[in-house]
DNA sequence: GAGTGGTCTAGACCACGGG
DNA sequence: CCGTGGTCTAGACCACTCG
């Protein structure tokens, strides 16, 4: 073994050892200390792998008890969320969105709920067709918080999307985001330019500045999109 | 400002000055030197701070260029792919699984040119369901290339799931994944006991080792699935 | 050329948690 | 209790890239 003096090297030597089972699944693994020894390096140097690792779940780390190779570990993929427009030019199409409706209303009941609204609070609901090369991309449904969005009422989002306007001016802390799958219904088949009961691709997400949402939307991406990740 | 010694205030110190708009979108921060002088501590523990925030694209970092705000973060969201079978366990639901049809063939040619198959070359094909309290939860269409997994012809898969026989015996080194929404088939349909054209989330994994093709598998969700995860 | 982030090192202290 | 990972520090060198 020459001496592996930086982390990379340290982190593909490990999983190395991993997948050819010279380390086997459940099996521990020697202490930092020792493979810096072995490795001719500093021991913040191994910790530095060994972390980056253990942060993809193959291995499963605790104080006093040492690193373990992951019994079975479970697959982590990070996905990046695009920003729509820059998912469709970024493949060299153009974009182009286009708002279909605008009313200031009480959202019904499980919008209030998933969002933790009061009772009679009323909400900036929004419907937009996005664009690739003039055909429809994603149909977007959208509960804007008046209250966390400051000026929001004064913007017409001809020029900007709304995504893009709350990106700029309103502040997130943090939010959860959901994927799952639906039948057209009448509203985005005709939206979307697709047969009623086509399965959609549908993402909701919802964001949050400190105790109080800020907006809540729903994606309908065209037929045939897919969510695509490296593991 | 009372001295910041560890990583994480530090960080949280950096995504507050983001968040209340003290450092704008698209603007430049001071760089490492004087923010860990400000914070009193040392560089290292800044860099670690920074290049956290970085990894969820909030920052964009170069060398020279410093430290900007993102101007249009994109947000990143990392998934935990669980093992069907601890994801059902975990619910405190108990798992079963079924293994329907079994079979030798050479695969049609979507799947060869996904895998990177030679022409002709024979594959195992498994068709499972999987049971979450005895009801229908997820069916699983794999084919699995024997040369990658030794010995795969004589494992039954009815004590244990291809795929966690699989992360036990055959090693891996990548992989992609991709989600998307389907209408069922006659097949799938009568598999999960719903309706044909029922909207079903999917997802669809190619694993590989080093250039060699493992498994290809596509898993069609019950009805109602969803695949949730904060940002 | 020079400023900035990226990393390595040796040494130190500490928190957690298994035995 | 005490071994292990988690982290901090000061200092150093390097790689990249902007001007």
């Amino acid at each position: 073994m020459t001496r592996l003096h930086d982390w990379q090297s340290v982190q593909k030597e490990v999983l190395r050892r991993i997948n050819e089972r010279e380390w086997k699944p459940g099996q521990q693994i020697p202490n930092e200390a020792e493979l810096a020894i072995e490795f001719g390096c500093a021991r913040s140097t191994v910790n530095r792998a060994l972390r980056e690792i253990a942060k993809t779940g193959l291995l499963d780390r605790k104080r006093r008890a040492g690193s373990k190779v992951a019994a079975q570990p479970s697959a982590r993929a990070t996905f990046t969320i695009p920003v729509i427009r820059n998912e469709i030019e970024t493949r060299g199409d153009t974009y182009r969105h286009h708002v279909m409706g605008r009313k200031t209303i009480v959202p019904p009941k499980d919008v209030v709920a998933a969002m933790g609204l009061e009772a009679g609070h009323k909400m900036l609901f929004l419907t937009t067709l996005h664009l690739a090369n003039g055909a429809p991309y994603v149909y977007e449904r959208r509960w804007i918080n008046p209250l966390t969005a400051p000026n929001v009422a004064q913007e017409c989002f001809t020029d900007i999307s709304a995504n893009e306007w709350l990106l700029r001016h309103a502040a997130y802390t943090h939010g959860e985001i959901s994927f799952l799958a639906a039948n057209a219904q009448d509203i985005e088949a005709e939206a979307l330019g697709c047969a009623p009961g086509t399965a959609l691709f549908v993402a909701e997400r919802i964001t949050w500045n400190q105790q109080s949402a800020v907006t809540k939307v729903t994606l309908y991406y065209a037929e045939g999109y897919r969510l695509h990740t490296p593991l």
